[in-house]
DNA sequence: CGTCAAGCCTGTGCTACTAA
DNA sequence: TTAGTAGCACAGGCTTGACG
């Protein structure tokens, strides 16, 4: 039931993609908006979404009220460039939450995965890990108001929450593809187990350029030692360092390896002008593997190889086969 | 081996938010 | 009001690969 979200979204926009009321070339936040408004806890930019889609993401809802709960009006239709882009609302199933999952949009002109600024992609977060990396509690607020009784459990912000990545690469061109990503096609190891290996990394590469010879015991203990750099928020604070008249600050940023970007020459079966939605196996997933095709005959189906990862099912819509059937 | 295109990598500009 | 931090990838230089 976890990837609910992701399915539905897929299949609304290549519902739009039929229609015609979007193309690959439209916004991305248009695609996820027209899709899929309804369904969502949180829209990063509010103002857009009304003024440029027509989608009013509080309708129905009081200011007053909704300043009772924490949002304030300069709130309601702002762009709060927080993360993530979208929340999906949140859904119950006995005492188990499903559903809310997080989209991320990622949009490219050329063929490589804009960089992550900030966020590193993984297959889940909570709530609570949203609020740790924005600073602040935004999103955990407008998303509660709008799940309502839904929110108003201790587990409503600790649960893992499915991580999708809608991605373009080669935008405004005829090579355009575009995908809704797991999560899990980009995080190979522990994010936390990054952060420290990158110091480690720097500082194995200063020895080496300094020609330093340091014996392999102590490296283990720098490693160890390092090992508990792993709170984002604390590297990336500027930092006051004694007599420095400037505050340097790190700036978390990842770059996707072509393996881990499934529009890379690795997966040659990612077509050109192609819409895609890949995800890691799983029972539902084997069994959408079926049902899928049965509801939208022009979708093909396949298997691709992440190289750490492995398996990945990947449904697929071509634009162009699209096209020249109906000129058929 | 030279040439050209595509891919990759790093640094940067600019904007808008939140919190104090 | 402003200091601090994050968002958006893109620009532009460098590297790699394909091809004759």
């Amino acid at each position: 039931m976890s990837m609910i979200d992701a399915i539905q979204l897929f299949a609304e926009i290549l519902n739009n993609l039929k229609k015609g009321s979007i193309n690959l070339d439209s916004p991305l936040e248009e695609f996820v908006i027209r899709a899929c408004g309804n369904d969502l806890a949180y829209i990063d930019n509010r103002g857009e979404a009304k003024q440029k889609y027509g989608f009013d993401f509080w309708l129905g809802l009081d200011g007053d009220q909704l300043k009772a709960q924490g949002i304030e009006k300069r709130l309601l239709y702002s762009e709060s460039q927080q993360f993530p882009d979208f929340l999906f609302k949140a859904k119950k199933t006995g005492e188990k939450y499903v559903g809310g999952s997080l989209i991320e949009l990622k949009d490219s002109k050329g063929g490589s995965i804009a960089s992550f600024n900030s966020t590193v992609p993984t297959k889940y977060k909570s709530l609570e890990e949203i609020d740790v990396i924005n600073g602040n509690n935004l999103v955990s607020r407008i998303a509660a108001v709008k799940d309502g009784k839904l929110a108003r459990n201790k587990q409503y912000s600790r649960f893992e929450r499915r991580c999708f990545y809608l991605i373009r690469t080669h935008k405004g061109s005829e090579k355009v593809k575009i995908s809704i990503v797991d999560g899990s096609f980009f995080e190979t190891v522990p994010k936390e187990h990054l952060f420290y290996q990158m110091f480690l990394n720097v500082l194995r590469k200063h020895l080496e350029k300094n020609q330093v010879k340091i014996s392999e015991e102590t490296i283990k203990k720098v490693e160890e030692a390092l090992s508990h750099v792993t709170d984002q928020t604390i590297i990336a604070s500027s930092q006051m360092i004694e007599k420095a008249s400037v505050k340097p600050r790190l700036r978390i940023m990842a770059e996707v390896h072509p393996e881990g970007n499934p529009h890379s020459t690795f997966y040659p079966e990612i077509t050109e002008d192609s819409f895609n939605l890949i995800l890691q196996p799983s029972p539902e997933t084997i069994k959408l593997k079926k049902e899928l095709p049965a509801q939208i005959p022009e979708i093909e189906v396949f298997s691709i190889h992440h190289k750490r990862n492995g398996e990945h099912i990947v449904f697929q819509f071509k634009k162009n086969a699209q096209l020249t059937r109906f000129v058929q």
